[in-house]
Formats: C-alpha cells, sequence, structure tokens
DNA sequence: GTAGCTTTGTGAAAACGTGCACGAGCGACC
DNA sequence: GGTCGCTCGTGCACGTTTTCACAAAGCTAC
C-alpha cells in the first residue's frame, strides 16, 4: 500500500549471506562472467538455489527470467544494500598480537575497512608504527574517531580488557563493534556487536569430533550453519 | 522408551552457546561462585533464562530447584559433552600473518587446542620456529597430523589457496577444518566446517550501520546472532 | 511436617528459517 | 507471432529455535 519509503527489512541470515554471494560475484566478475544463475552462485556459495533466489529477492527484483542475474548490476546492488558503496575506517582497540595482526592484514582495508586508528593502553606500544598507522593511548580514542569519522569499532584486546574497551569505543561515539575478545560484552541498546572467538569456533568442532568419536556405527554429522557440503576435491 | 543408548542430539545453536556458559562459569568458579542460577547465566551471556534452561536440559538434569547449578559440576558436564575432557592438538596451514599471529595466540593452547603443527608452501617460511613450533611443509602434513593424532586443522591461507589447504587437510585424515580463509571450501560428507571471515563480519555490520544512517527517525537495530551468530556469527 | 519462597525442567505456542514445487516471464529460434 | 526451454520469484509446508508459562521439586524456618 502506500509507498515503499520504509526499506525492506532483510533477516539476519541472508544479510550474513549476502557477502559470500557479493565476494563470489565480485570474482566471477573478474573472470568476465557477464550473468550468473541461482543454481551456479548456490553451488559456489554451498547453499540451495531457491535460498539463494529468495535472499537475493529481498533486494529487489533484479533477475531475468531464463537467463539468471546480470553479475555487475547484481554485485552493484548488494554493495548498495550492504551499505558498501564507501569506506567504514576502523579502529582497532588492543594492539597486542591479534590486533597487530588485524592491521597488517590487508582483507581489511583491500575490502573497504581501512584502520583508521589503533589504541591501547600499554605505553611500551604507544607510538610504534603498525600496518602504517600509529598507535596511540586509549584515551585519545574519542578524538580519532571524531576526526576520522568512525563509526566501527574492532576489540582485540584480552578478555578482561573487552568490556572496558567497548564502555570506551560507545564514549567515543563507535556505534558497531567487533569483538575478537572471548567474552560477552554488553552495550547499551542501538549498538551492533559481532563477535569472533576462535575458543567457541573450535569447541564446536570439538564436539563434533568427539561425537563422531563416540558413535562408532554412524558417521552422520554435518557442518556448521551456513557452510557447504557436497563434492570431494575440487 | 528402549534404552537411552542413543546419546542425546543436541541442537546445533545450543552447542554454540554452550561454549559461552562454559567461559563463564569457569570464570565464576574463579572467584569462588558454588552456585549460579539460570536467570545469572543467562544475564552474563545475554539471554533468555528459558533459553539457558533448554540447553542445558541437554545435558541433563543438573540443576536444583530453589538453588541453581553447581557451577564446578556443569563446568565438567559441559566439558564432557563438547569434548573437552582432553586436549585436541590443531595443525595450522599457512604461516602468513594471520597464520603466525594464531600460531602465537596463547588462546589456542591454553583452552586445550595446542598447536600440533604448521605447514606452508613457501620455502622461505619452512624451517622458522612460530610459538615454540616449526614451520615445515606441505607435503609433509600426513606424517605430521598421524604422528599427533592430529583431527582438527586450521586453514589461515589467503582465498585462493583455501580449497588446495582443504583438499591436503582432508588427505591427511583431519575430520574437522576451521576456515579462516575468505572462501568457500567444499569437503566431502561427513567432514565437519567451521567459518570465520573479517570481512564478511565487517560486512554485516556495515549493514546495520548503513541502515541506522538511511532511518533517521528511528534506530531500532540490535545485535547479531549469538555467535553467533552467530552472530554469528559472530 | 507444613508453609512459603525460589528456581528448575518442560509442554505448547509462536517465530523464524529452509526447501520444494510451480506459475510467470523472458529470450531464442523458426 | 507462436512455441519451446530456461530460470526467476514466491506460496506453502516443514523443521528448527525461541519464548512463555506453569507444575514439580528442593531448601529454610518453624
Amino acid at each position: 500500500m502506500a509507498g515503499n519509503r520504509v526499506r525492506r527489512r532483510i533477516p539476519e541470515a541472508t544479510v550474513a549471506r549476502l557477502p559470500v554471494y557479493l565476494r563470489i560475484l565480485s570474482d566471477q566478475l573478474d573472470n568476465a562472467v557477464v550473468t550468473m544463475s541461482s543454481e551456479e552462485l548456490a553451488e559456489f556459495a554451498g547453499v540451495n538455489a531457491a535460498k539463494v533466489r529468495k535472499d537475493l529477492s529481498y533486494l529487489g527484483s533484479y533477475g531475468t527470467r531464463g537467463v539468471g542475474y546480470d553479475t555487475d548490476f547484481l554485485v552493484y546492488q548488494i554493495r548498495r544494500e550492504l551499505g558498501l558503496t564507501h569506506d567504514w575506517p576502523v579502529v582497532i582497540v588492543g594492539a597486542g598480537n591479534l590486533g597487530q595482526a588485524l592491521a597488517g592484514y590487508n582483507g581489511f582495508g583491500d575490502r573497504g575497512f581501512p584502520v583508521g586508528g589503533i589504541v591501547d593502553v600499554d605505553a611500551a606500544k604507544i607510538g610504534s608504527v603498525i600496518g602504517g598507522v600509529r598507535v596511540r593511548h586509549l584515551d585519545e580514542m574519542g578524538q580519532v574517531v571524531q576526526q576520522r569519522g568512525i563509526s566501527i569499532g574492532v576489540i582485540a584486546t584480552p578478555g578482561a580488557a573487552a568490556q572496558d574497551a567497548a564502555d570506551a569505543l560507545v564514549l567515543a561515539g563507535v556505534t558497531s563493534i567487533l569483538n575478537f575478545a572471548p567474552s560477552v560484552i554488553s552495550v547499551p541498546h542501538g549498538i551492533s556487536v559481532g563477535k569472533v572467538d576462535l575458543a567457541v569456533e573450535l569447541q564446536i568442532l570439538a564436539y563434533h569430533e568427539q561425537r563422531r568419536a563416540s558413535a562408532t556405527s554412524s558417521a552422520p554429522l554435518r557442518a556448521v550453519p551456513g557452510d557447504s557440503r557436497r563434492g570431494a576435491s575440487a
């Protein structure tokens, strides 16, 4: 009815898959592939074709029946929907082992998330330069965030310091946080939080291993959410 | 009816949360907390109390009504169910930036997943020692895996090499894979795969940021799945 | 042993996500 | 311009996950 002023709300599960489609489409675009069907895309992404179509339908009706999706156009549409039409500089909290690796990892800047700042509380680390960015004190974060218009923060501190880091990020004005520390952080309503926890991932795998080991007869286990199975070596 | 010979199958969503409860309980145990109610646990984990109870009920009836759960005992039960009663050595494929960070990251070994081997194909890296482990050639992986009884592999290669790494891992006898490379890998049926993709996580956050920005009036957005989702995924 | 308080464990309902199946629309070819 | 083959978009049914709500059960105090 009324206008479509209100943007379609996209299910979280779909949002989590769009980046995967995006990467596949981008790769194929580099190989001069002009159109892709939902079937092909599904094959590469390791999911069901109907799911691909349903996911893409949230963006609008951008496919052509009998043909497929225009690779270039779809890349554009997904990027637009995900808000990847411009860079999102990030600030990294914690210049330890992990923070350094993240800052030096090109996959960050390459994909539109340049490191706009790194902060720590350790005087020994402040002033050093990692991946071209100088490490500054946590207290200066507000300034860094303001200056560079940063709205995404990455927590790469030890678990015990994660909540403090989160509080500091929120105070500085950051509204999205990616937490690599092994602890659950709590933030005010309206702040988005993503979590990456190595130990959790490994423990999930351990469960599957253990299960496999105890059920000697059958070996029915399967992958973790959103992953592929399918044929052997490609 | 019949015997309960068949182990309760635990929902994947629950398996993903058990490690979180485990960490909270372990922390509280260190603080000499003897019992915890589902309400408290839920508070720390950032989830609903009923969900905590249902999750824990898959392990058995280990709570005491009117009191809560015995912290120590519950830690033991979760560890047992997840298969964390012994160490699970892992082999890391790729000794680049990320591989080095992972190998040097204590959170691995501390939590029962010691680095049992690191392999790469780059002659310049082979022989170097990272976190006390010598880097060996990819071709020697079968040997490494056999010798140390490794069943979990971690892929820390560039995206283009991820499928080869996965194939090599499977060939070597690894049955669970944690993939940090930014690409979808396909493996034979029966192999478990977990995925951690920085770019995907950031892009999900970008979506939320973008959404927040375009809907100036309301700011209803919230966190990502429990991963995650979880939330992730994560 | 009974009353009162607390918290578990779980059935049932609601919400969410997935996969099938099929109508609708497009291009190609004659 | 009609037919054929292909692929999208989506209604529907199914399975999984979350949430609610409440009886059952334990603890304390008297």
